[in-house]
DNA sequence: TTCGGCGTGATGGCATGCGAATTAAGACAT
DNA sequence: ATGTCTTAATTCGCATGCCATCACGCCGAA
């Protein structure tokens, strides 16, 4: 029973099984990461509702959510507010996701994986090559996200995960905005390609290595680019 | 339309100012923390309600959020559930505790702290060895918590303080289980004593490694207790 | 012109209500 | 006993309603 996954719009859905609580939460959480509200703006919780044909309570219900993970603030006369994600904000970010996905990847290779799990690295990585011989940027960031998330999914580790998971939703934005002010990755697909080539070999210290610094030198790209850019809606 | 009410709720509480949302969080979490909600079994929301003196609505909420944290489980017609921590639990908890801490410590100890700072570290390793000569666990544990709660506070990044403070909330009912049956932490206060010295000396290097093993120390001793002991209600 | 008190409408916190889903409890046959 | 059908009782998901609180604009005083 599988429903289109990008199903509905703002409108009244034909039946979704989900919860109106869920709904609202995956339907807003949508809505920011691609910025379809934009970071600084305020949405009133009745707004929110009518646009989401369901009433106050389950909006929110997200919204606390939402809130946990960073995406919105709630203020109480104002709204809830899509938080912007500033310089200092994608620092902190980098630093953890350059030392929580290179010790995922060391886990990984320590464990070794299967034909299937080693074959999904790959196919990432393919999918980043070809995708960067035909200058199609939004469909290698696609794939790298899926490499990342690959990545830490393998390590067994739930809770390593599901915070990385996280902090890589909280960064979605920025990284969408200077995808096209960077220099083509090509430097990146080789990274990718060292640490799975360190995983086959089950070389746990090299793929931490080759991963971390792959991460740092991403963090270190991105606010470079950040700080030349945007005074960005605070 | 008396403006100061000081009636208001003649029930339990005398004039809490937070909303009924945070009373019924903090409330429910310090429950479950110190084990006064046993791990494994269930409560309906409006028993909860009742018993926090409020209506469902803001127990609902603060269930959201405890869930996120994994401290409880929602089933829809069974109640929240008090999550048990398994060994499995406590291993992926303590792989990431010993990385980002360390991350952390090796932060402190490159940027520097000003007197008042290291006074903080100080005096938490002070407290750690003064209760130790006491023989009182309890206290020692406390400073215990404070010393490696300093440590990611200082460290200035506010998302690394998040996601540790959540790992070590989830960790903190099987460390308290333990706490007894392991050995004097006398190597405990001699790595924290070390960390120190590393972070004074600006050692980031140093830092890392020795809060690094030190985390992975703890974590393995706490998991061999574990194994040998309890099945932990399900 | 600036400031502060005041009134009013908007907003969200929370209680409550209700229907739907789901389980628990009998009733009866095997 | 064990299984299954029917019915009653729970429990939750969500909508709605109420009211205290707060933002904001107006107006009069300094």
């Amino acid at each position: 029973m599988s429903k289109s996954d990008f199903a509905g719009s703002a409108d009244v859905s034909p039946a979704d099984r989900r919860s109106q609580t869920l709904r609202a939460y995956h339907e807003l959480r949508r809505r920011i990461l691609e910025n379809e509200m934009a970071a600084g703006t305020q949405y009133l919780e009745q707004t929110l509702a009518d646009e989401l044909g369901m009433s106050r309570t389950p909006v929110r219900e997200a919204l606390i959510r939402l809130s946990d993970e960073r995406l919105v603030e709630v203020k109480p006369r104002h709204g809830a507010r899509v938080l912007p994600v500033s310089v200092t904000d994608m620092g902190e970010i980098y630093e953890l996701l350059s030392t929580l996905e290179a010790i995922a990847a060391q886990r990984v290779a320590e464990r070794g994986l299967n034909t299937a799990q080693l074959t999904r690295l790959d196919s990432a990585v393919a999918g980043m090559d070809q995708s960067l011989d035909r200058n199609d940027l939004i469909a290698w960031s696609v794939y790298d996200r899926e490499f990342h998330n690959a990545i830490v999914e393998l390590s067994g580790n739930r809770r390593l995960a599901q915070v990385v998971a996280m902090f890589r939703d909280q960064a979605h934005r920025a990284r969408m905005q200077t995808l096209t002010l960077r220099p083509k990755p090509v430097q990146s697909n080789r990274d990718h390609a060292a640490v799975v080539a360190a995983i086959r070999k089950r070389d746990g210290n090299a793929a931490y290595e080759i991963h971390r610094r792959h991460r740092q030198e991403a963090g270190r790209m991105l606010l470079r680019l950040l700080a030349g850019q945007k005074p960005e809606g605070l």
